[in-house]
DNA sequence: AATTCATAATACATTAGACATATAAAAACA
DNA sequence: TGTTTTTATATGTCTAATGTATTATGAATT
């Protein structure tokens, strides 16, 4: 019957609406390196008519950029690329995994293995590098809260030595995602003791180039944490 | 409308705009589980109406939480709670990494880090699930692309058996952004030689259980992977 | 009665143009 | 000179319409 006929295409693929066409253009010349954290992209306008879309539509591109962290936006001034932040990429999975209590096992064993793994890998640092990590001690008169955030912060120092930004990056996220089940910890004055011993301990280990040494702490520090470990080491 | 003075709005900080309160607010209706995958929710229109704004605004919304995967939408049908996806949600993470040249060794360490110990703890797997390993080998008579694929849903499918799902996806993201190395190690002939010996191996120590040789195998055959290859031309 | 096909109803996709508000720079004022 | 007002620029939101995809409906055909 036609004669048109225009697209083969019988594909029952659902049509790609061009507001994400134009969003993931544009994130891959962010990724690729076209524009770089700062730069300031055109306004809507000018992108509107070099897209030849509406501004409803080029706008809800820029939406979608937004909620990635990718781009940041203040009225007035126009759209300026971010630097690229890992935890801002990961901040719908700690959303998720936190409302997923299935999530918390999984969780624990990510974090366990890659903070083992660190601590070793730590012992490699620069000297000074190294002395950072006494800056995050837990301390006896400290609120739960803080000694949370000064044990978080020293895990995050450690992955940082030992010279991966995307893990430490991933660990920061791991450890939001369990933040309250610590701070209960803390709540407990003998954890506050242990923990300070450990850290003390683990941190030598790391000053002495003791790798061994180092995973075995953390490891039998992260074992003992919540739920059911079945480590008896 | 509105004679609403809701806001004295002294506040200097950055206005919040009103399409990322509404995406917020649903985002967390869906993560505590008042929506739950499947679930329709109301149209646009309607939308609109209960929370006082245009269709503009609630669109943009709409995207936002389309990007995270966490709705579903369809011209003609409506917009659904997806089940939210792991992999969808470190997509992003996952393009970031690829263009970052510097992350590859980062990637590298958590992928290796991470593996060795899902070796271990798939030994603890239902014999059942430790068989359909055997069902991703590398052939000597498939591409490069085919050979890669297989390795990577072995390595995921090892993941899956350990019992940890995210830890799978993660597996799954990371494995993603290696992908292009590895199609290039199976233009070795004797790489996929090597591999089918060491998939063979592998399951065979998972199957008997002994965690000890899984790990050791996987170690060794990750820490000869490619990345900056030392070639002796 | 069962199938097919045109039509309507529903709902998202996109357009257009307007007005509101935030920011920064230029002009006016003291 | 320093402060205030105005203006230009750019994003935020609104209204109202048209375009297009999906599903349901009901009449015509077999």
């Amino acid at each position: 019957m036609g004669f048109v006929m225009e697209i083969p295409e019988h594909s029952k693929q659902p049509r790609v609406r061009r507001s994400a066409q134009i969003a993931d253009q544009i994130k891959h010349m962010i990724f690729k390196g076209d524009l770089k954290p700062g730069d300031r992209i055109p306004t809507e306008e000018k992108l509107c008519h070099h897209f030849d879309v509406s501004r409803t539509t080029l706008r809800e591109s820029i939406q979608m950029l937004r909620v990635s962290g990718l781009l940041e936006v203040t009225p007035g001034r126009g759209s300026f690329i971010a630097t690229p932040d890992i935890s801002t990429l990961l901040q719908d999975l700690t959303l998720f995994a936190k409302y997923t209590p299935s999530a918390s096992e999984d969780v624990s064993f990510i974090r366990q293995t890659l903070q083992v793994e660190i601590a070793k890998k730590a012992c490699s640092a620069k000297q000074s590098d190294k002395r950072s990590l006494q800056a995050h001690q837990v301390h006896k008169d400290a609120t739960p809260e803080e000694n949370e955030a000064s044990e978080r912060k020293w895990h995050i120092t450690m992955a940082k030595i030992a010279g991966n930004n995307i893990t430490a990056s991933l660990v920061e996220a791991l450890l939001m995602i369990i933040q309250d089940q610590n701070i209960n910890k803390y709540k407990d004055p003998d954890e506050v003791i242990r923990t300070m011993g450990i850290q003390i301990r683990l941190n030598s280990s790391i000053i002495e180039n003791n790798p061994e040494s180092a995973s075995r702490i953390m490891s039998g520090f992260l074992a003992i944490q919540p739920q059911k470990s079945q480590r008896v080491a």
